[in-house]
DNA sequence: ATGCATGAGAA
DNA sequence: TCTCATGCATA
């Protein structure tokens, strides 16, 4: 296409490349300084004001997060780093006794998966109509259908992508 | 470590 | 409705 996007290629690799080094260095850091990826997320709360989840650290550390929200969360990470050099704050975990409780994670069959994966990647963003269609052939509600594709057009955008599934022995 | 989910904000 | 950052629940 006439897109100009080619412009500096370059610099985003480095850029890239520059992430996986801090990463790298962080959790190495991280374990030096005696704390778990839960403890540096209630930690960041005395550095940046909220905390983060056991979730989120452990995904910047594999990187399996968008180029900009990587690069968001490298600052807030290494201003801790330098934090946690000076004085250790207690590495104290959180409690959290919330009433709320989650829905629960609905499990989508292997075999559904498969399918969801076929059709991902023949259509990244297929119509409503389509997605109706597609849940109701797989016997799964349509907002989990739609959510599936939700969280598999993120997965794309990921700067280590998750590895995609083993291709369906027919 | 990762799968499915939530919610705020954009379009 | 989608994107995007984020996390509870679970493997």
């Amino acid at each position: 296409t006439g897109l100009s996007i080619g412009a500096e290629p370059k610099a985003l690799s480095s850029e890239v490349q520059d992430l996986e080094d801090f990463a790298r260095e962080f959790k190495i850091r991280r374990i030096q300084l005696g704390y778990t990826q839960t403890g540096v997320g209630a930690a960041l709360a005395t550095v940046q004001g909220s905390p983060l989840s056991q979730t989120t650290v452990c995904r910047f550390e594999n990187l399996q997060l968008s180029l900009c929200n990587a690069c968001r969360l490298r600052d807030i990470l290494a201003q801790w780093l330098h934090h946690a050099d000076i004085n250790r704050d207690g590495l104290g975990e959180v409690h959290h006794e919330n009433e709320w409780k989650r829905k629960r994670r609905t499990s989508i069959s292997i075999q559904a998966k498969h399918i969801l994966e076929a059709t991902f990647l023949r259509q990244a963003r297929p119509p409503p109509a389509h997605l109706q269609a597609l849940a109701l052939s797989l016997g799964l509600p349509h907002h989990v259908v739609r959510v599936w594709f939700c969280n598999r057009r993120q997965r794309e955008k990921r700067i280590h992508s998750q590895p995609s599934l083993p291709p369906a022995l027919d």
